[in-house]
DNA sequence: ACCATATTGGAGCGATCGATCCAAAAGACA
DNA sequence: TGTCTTTTGGATCGATCGCTCCAATATGGT
């Protein structure tokens, strides 16, 4: 019975994403989020509560379009080695081309709300294990099938690989190019006996 | 011929990348700054000019104390190997130490500011290869020696413990357990044939 | 058609932000 | 000692912060 809501959630959440992503929860304002989502204030409060609630809801909104999806696709990869290899050329690509060097919206959020707001860094440690289960499962079920060496053991390949991911997320923070990120990661690889990373040209769009 | 400053310059810095370190540079306010500071605003702008410039001030203040003085210690080790793994040894052992989980400093700037503002990311990306090359230089010294395999090349390997130091910097803001930061580490130190962690009863205090 | 209910647009709330002003205070020179 | 110069202590500036209130609006149910 009530007048039915006029703005678009996904929309909305991806404008207040944004702003989150680029300027952090502190550096933005709830000025700029209602200019960019395009909604005055009293809606934007009837709808989320307030401004951390919000942040809250685009950040799941963000891993839901991004990390969850990515795991999903990647574990349905018939190859498990080469679906790490891709977790990998995925971010480097992302990060390469984004002009705003936004980094990773989780890796932010956990600098920057980490030690303060423990709700927060629940979440974000949550995150961060589902990226070192992906890792993990894709190299044991590797492992397994011997298509990568056994030593060393999947476990603590898999925290490895989680800091390197990290690490690399912390220097996309920085706009660097291709090269440094590679650089990074391709030894990772290398030793692990996992696919390389391709040519840059050989990256798809 | 003027009035002398009444206030100790090291001791207030500290107090002041205290706070940024803690809270990031949009989280600490003026207010918090000349409390913690034991300042009067007056005196904090004519001293150092604004918060921008205070911040810049805080974090080469750090640096100073941490990142430099430690490279300039472990490269006048004996051991250019050991020295790589006393650098982690020593980061993993101020991480679990710091009941605040403030992180890295550095890294908790390069995410904060770093696409904002173009002179703070030139200065954190000059810190971050400060790292890399004090990795590279000891690297290809313990190669040269034998005392490790050539294989990867220094500069590759320099770039891979570069982005797991990164990584654990991040984990480290999530206020992890010792477990955790060494299970990301020990596997890159074996994998490079570098000395590997001590066993954690044998961390000095 | 009419009421009940929720949303929309926008003014504006008290609090706090970064920064400034000014009178009092404290050596360094004459 | 008197003067000059800078710092110190606080009050306070305009702007902006996160957030709320309220009248107007737009449907679904009866």
């Amino acid at each position: 019975m009530p007048r039915p809501r006029e703005f678009d959630e996904h929309r909305v959440l991806d404008a207040a994403a944004d702003c989150f992503w680029s300027h952090g929860y502190e550096g933005t304002s709830t000025r700029q989020l209602t200019q960019a989502m395009a909604l005055p204030p009293a809606s934007l409060y009837n709808a989320f509560g307030d401004k951390r609630a919000l942040f809250r809801r685009a950040l799941d909104h963000y891993l839901e379009q991004t990390l969850h999806d990515r795991v999903r696709r990647l574990e349905a990869m018939a190859d498990p080695a080469l679906a790490v290899t891709r977790f990998f050329v995925e971010i480097i690509d992302r990060s390469v081309a984004d002009p705003g060097a936004r980094g990773c919206f989780l890796v932010n959020s956990a600098l920057e709300a980490g030690p303060r707001d423990p709700a927060m860094r629940a979440v974000v440690d949550d995150e961060i294990r589902v990226i070192e289960t992906f890792f993990h499962g894709r190299l044991a079920r590797a492992g397994a099938a011997g298509s990568i060496p056994l030593e060393p053991a999947p476990a603590q390949a898999a925290a490895m690989l989680t800091a390197v991911l990290l690490g690399i997320r912390v220097l996309a923070r920085l706009g660097p190019g291709r090269d440094r990120l590679s650089a990074a990661v391709a030894p990772v690889l290398t030793l692990l006996g996992l696919p390389p990373l391709p040519a840059a040209e050989e990256t798809r769009p």
